[in-house]
RNA sequence: GGGUGAUUAGCUCAGUUGGCUAGAGCACUUCUCUUACAAAGAAGGGGUCACUGGUUCGAGUCCAGUAUCACCCACCA
């Protein structure tokens, strides 16, 4: 017997249950002995912050099939790791630096610059941390990595240098994406494109020796700078005699050829457009193949270059102005109409991109997305949710060139060297310096100064951590056998082209196999309203804080309850409150059970110990429900998982089976069924039923406690019985409640029914519905004379006699009801029984079973108004 | 322009391969602090499953189309 309080107060005992797991060293694959193991590589999260939502979320998604599987008995492996994050990291560190010191990082320069993010990411990774054990996850924290660890870094730039012999990464003066204020370039994914209201200009550009003009329409005015053409489409009537003359380009006053391209849209604008190679992804194209001349007028710092003329050193927008003024002055203004265009901006930090000529790195995608189609289509990766698929398959089918050079100063630099006689079109490609030049033999090498796109290396996470720890690799990754080896990777939806892409892709390179076989994706976490949580909305819900108000299960089960893989989700706090009030449930389940006299969990139970049919019928309904969950596991439904669990929980143990117990005690069974309950919550609620387990003097941690496996189903079929008597009992009390007669006054019960087989179950349990309702006799089919109150359970009327508490009108108003009720879907019902298309057609189970059911309710009608004539005064 | 998802009770959402009268939580109404639990229990109200067709004996579930919303992708200058 124990003393327990009334209310689970997850705050006290969280922290210290987290610490025992830790200590435990369970989270540590080493310590766990068996031929199958299960692998989840952590989404490393950027180092620069805090866990919000979203991680928290993504973290309970992993953590419930680590423990799953954990207690299936895999060696498992939750590898948590951070990333530096590139770009993002050096917007917040330089905010950071300026707020508290005022200085720029070019005023610390580059290598203090370094030196100081590298810190400050160590030192977020630490509080991190320490908030994934908060939500308990339960990873393994001596494998934690870093990306710029050196064991991973070298493993990821060692690809670098193996693709760069294959051929597969090149150099090259290409269009790229600019961030003037991060002053680098980007991929193509890490560009935004926002609706914006705008203008389109139509600007006459004279016909060389001629009176006539062409007019060109435009929504960026200042380009036509750099302008060396202007293209109209070869089906262009309008236009067909003006190809191969020239035009002159105003302002600028050079002259420029007018072309045929097919690109040109015929019914955008005027139809003819003018062509800034220098400035436009598509003018590139164009320019590439008519061999147009790329005259660059914007800088990396959005300012009109010298080429730019009198408008050199304005920046763009100040140019705009002055062009659209001196074009009136010079009556070459068309019109200005209005036009919403999107224009990109810059992920991190929402500046205008402004598209330049740039030489930066790429990889030549071609092999690579062929290889991650023929891998996905293959069905060597699993994704769930299933759609996914062909989502991801497109965008693979789409992919341009990676750019993979960032101008940034934070992250890893390219292993290429240039010699100061060769210059820059000459290079080595080596991890170490060089201490000569291979080209001329010069001793003076410089490394190149670009760093890595941050998703060149996160991309090769799930190889480049496990090759830095032992065997890790070969004991966790995919090999081309592996059913011993299980692995998965959960992330949001959102990163579905920007990591699970570039993983797939160079996994599949870098060793010659997938990264995981199961990629699970999980929605965006949205606040009440179905907004995106944002800092400048101010919506957030902060993780640590729910935990704190209402415990880390409540956050997890509120996470994952109701939702589906790649289905967005909102969250709010009364959500949570009622999975913390659904613990608290578990808890005082638990409560009952743990303070009855010689009470305790129970592994094992014999045949012998199934005593009553509630035992029989809670036994083998926890089967059915086992199996159940282990299907649901399988197919990654946890959200439905934890559904039938909480169903069962509540309506079956709690309210069936304990009720029950109350007045016929099976301690055994009562142990067995909690203790397996324990066991299948623990993934979802780690805390509270660990913390149970320990109360109840387990000795062994429930972390790598068994899974439960269903019983042999036994031939028994009177558990089937129960619900019905359940039923009767619980009229019967609600009668007596309802009457208000006290619990201790005897009461006769009188039971009439024309069904044998119901008859049979009463008989058969009459001690057991006796004690339940408290009742001196049970008579059957005897007639009853003087006032009495009857329910209709299915096809009996059970009669209680209470002389002078009849509601009579209440009692006929809802024996009408119910009438009204049987005999609409008896009709429905009768009418499909009728209807000899579907007695021809249906399958013969279906027909038998309506039958079934027909008979039953027309049965119970005929009770139903027994009882109602019964109800009317003669 | 292309694609994806959503549309089920007042709100937030489940509904696994088409098959007994469509479910849960919250909210609402009435009652109960009954010794596991008022963070609970009992009883109850509330839904032509967006719309229109189709397939089928049978559709919330499958197919086609429409509408509304959301998101993603795209080189319309």
């Amino acid at each position: 017997m124990k003393e327990l309080p009334k209310i689970y107060v997850p705050q006290e005992v969280e922290a210290e249950i987290y610490a025992r797991w830790e200590a435990s060293g369970f989270f540590n694959p080493d310590n766990i002995s068996s031929s199958e193991t299960y692998c989840n590589v952590l989404p490393p999260p950027n180092a620069n912050g805090e866990l919000h939502i979203g991680h928290a979320s993504g973290y309970t998604v992993m953590d419930i099939f680590g423990r799953y599987n954990r207690m299936n008995g895999k060696k498992t492996l939750l590898l948590p790791g951070k990333d530096h994050a590139g770009i993002q990291t050096q917007v917040v560190f330089e905010k950071k630096l300026q707020a508290e010191t005022g200085k720029t990082r070019q005023e610390i320069g580059r290598e203090e610059f370094y030196k100081k993010t590298y810190a400050f990411c160590l030192d977020r990774a630490g509080y991190m941390r320490n908030q994934e054990k908060k939500i308990g996850l339960g990873a393994d924290w001596s494998r934690e990595k870093f990306t710029l660890d050196p064991d991973v870094l070298k493993s990821a730039l060692e690809t670098f240098v193996k693709m760069h012999e294959a051929g597969l990464i090149y150099k090259g003066k290409r269009i790229i994406n600019w961030c003037p204020r991060c002053a680098t370039a980007l991929s193509e994914v890490e560009v935004l494109h926002k609706d914006t209201p705008g203008k389109l200009y139509f600007i006459k550009y004279p016909l060389e020796n001629s009176e006539e003009f062409v007019t060109v329409a435009t929504t960026r005015p200042e380009t036509m700078l750099g302008d060396t053409a202007v293209a109209i489409n070869p089906k262009d009537e309008r236009f067909k005699n003006l190809v191969g003359k020239n035009a002159i380009l105003p302002l600028q006053n050079t002259v420029i050829p007018i072309i045929a391209d097919h690109r040109i849209d015929l019914a955008f604008g005027t139809g003819a457009v003018k062509i800034t190679p220098a400035h436009d992804p598509l003018d590139w194209e164009i320019g590439q193949d008519h061999q147009l001349a790329e005259i660059q007028i914007i800088n990396e710092e959005a300012l009109i270059t010298e080429l730019g003329g009198k408008y050199a050193g304005m920046t763009a927008h100040e140019a705009r102005e002055e062009i659209i003024k001196d074009l009136e002055k010079l009556n070459l203004l068309e019109k200005i109409e209005d036009l919403p265009h999107s224009v990109s901006i810059c992920e991190r930090c929402k500046t205008t991109i402004e598209p330049l000529t740039s030489s930066q790195w790429f990889i030549n995608v071609d092999s690579l997305k062929k290889q991650a189609i023929q891998a996905i289509e293959n069905g060597e990766i699993e994704i769930f949710p299933g759609n996914f698929k062909k989502i991801l398959i497109d965008w693979f089918d789409n992919l341009r060139d990676w750019c993979i050079s960032r101008q940034i100063w934070w992250g890893p630099q390219f292993p290429v060297w240039y010699c100061d006689k060769c210059g820059q079109e000459k290079y080595v490609v080596s991890l170490e310096k060089p201490t000569t030049c291979p080209h001329c033999g010069g001793k003076n090498l410089t490394q190149d100064e670009n760093t890595f796109d941050t998703w060149f290396t996160s991309g090769q996470w799930a190889y480049t951590t496990l090759q830095s720890h032992g065997n890790d690799f070969e004991n966790f990754y995919p090999s081309a056998n592996d059913k011993k080896k299980h692995t998965m990777m959960v992330m949001g939806r959102d990163l579905l082209f920007f990591w699970s892409s570039r993983m797939i892709m160079m996994s599949l390179y870098a060793t010659g196999q997938v990264p995981f076989r199961n990629l699970f994706f999980t929605g965006l976490v949205r606040d009440k309203d179905g907004h995106k949580f944002s800092k400048s909305r101010g919506n957030g819900i902060d993780p640590l804080t729910m935990i704190d108000k209402f415990g880390a299960d409540a956050l997890r089960m509120s996470l994952i309850m109701d939702s589906a893989p790649g289905q967005d989700s909102r969250l709010y706090g009364e959500k949570i409150e009622t999975f913390r009030n659904f613990a608290n449930k578990l808890w005082n389940i638990s409560r009952y059970c743990l303070t009855q006299e010689g009470f305790e969990l129970v592994e094992e139970i014999e045949e012998d110990d199934i005593k009553s049919i509630a035992d029989r019928w809670i036994i083998d309904y926890l089967n059915v429900t086992i199996s159940g969950i282990n299907k649901l596991f399988e197919a990654k439904q946890i959200s439905v998982a934890a559904d039938v669990l909480k169903s069962f929980t509540w309506d079956s143990f709690a309210d069936g089976y304990i009720e029950v117990s109350k007045i016929e005690k099976n301690q055994k069974v009562l142990g067995y069924v909690l203790d397996k309950l324990l066991r299948m919550w623990h993934p979802f609620m780690p805390f509270i039923t660990e913390h149970i387990w320990t109360i109840a003097d387990k000795k062994d941690l429930l972390i790598i406690s068994k899974w439960p496996t269903p019983l042999p189903q036994k031939e028994n079929e009177t558990w089937s019985d129960f619900p019905f008597l359940q039923t009767i009992i619980k009229s019967v009390r609600n009668v007596r409640k309802e009457k208000n007669i006290e619990i201790t006054k005897k009461i006769e019960l009188y039971i009439e029914t024309s069904s044998e087989i119901l008859k049979a179950a009463i008989v058969a349990n009459e001690e057991f519905i006796k004690k339940s309702t408290n009742s001196s006799s049970i008579k059957y089919n005897e007639i009853l004379i003087g006032g009495f109150i009857q329910r209709v359970i299915g096809e009996c009327i059970i009669k209680i006699p209470l002389e002078g508490l009849i509601d009579t009108e209440k009692e006929t108003a809802k024996a009408e009801k119910e009438i009204a009720n049987l005999e609409n879907f008896i009709a429905g019902l009768s009418g499909r029984l009728s209807n000899q298309e579907f007695v021809s057609k249906a399958p013969a189970q279906v027909i038998s079973q309506q039958q079934e059911t027909l008979a039953k309710k027309q049965t119970e009608l005929a009770e139903l108004k027994k009882h109602l004539k019964s109800l009317i005064p003669n």
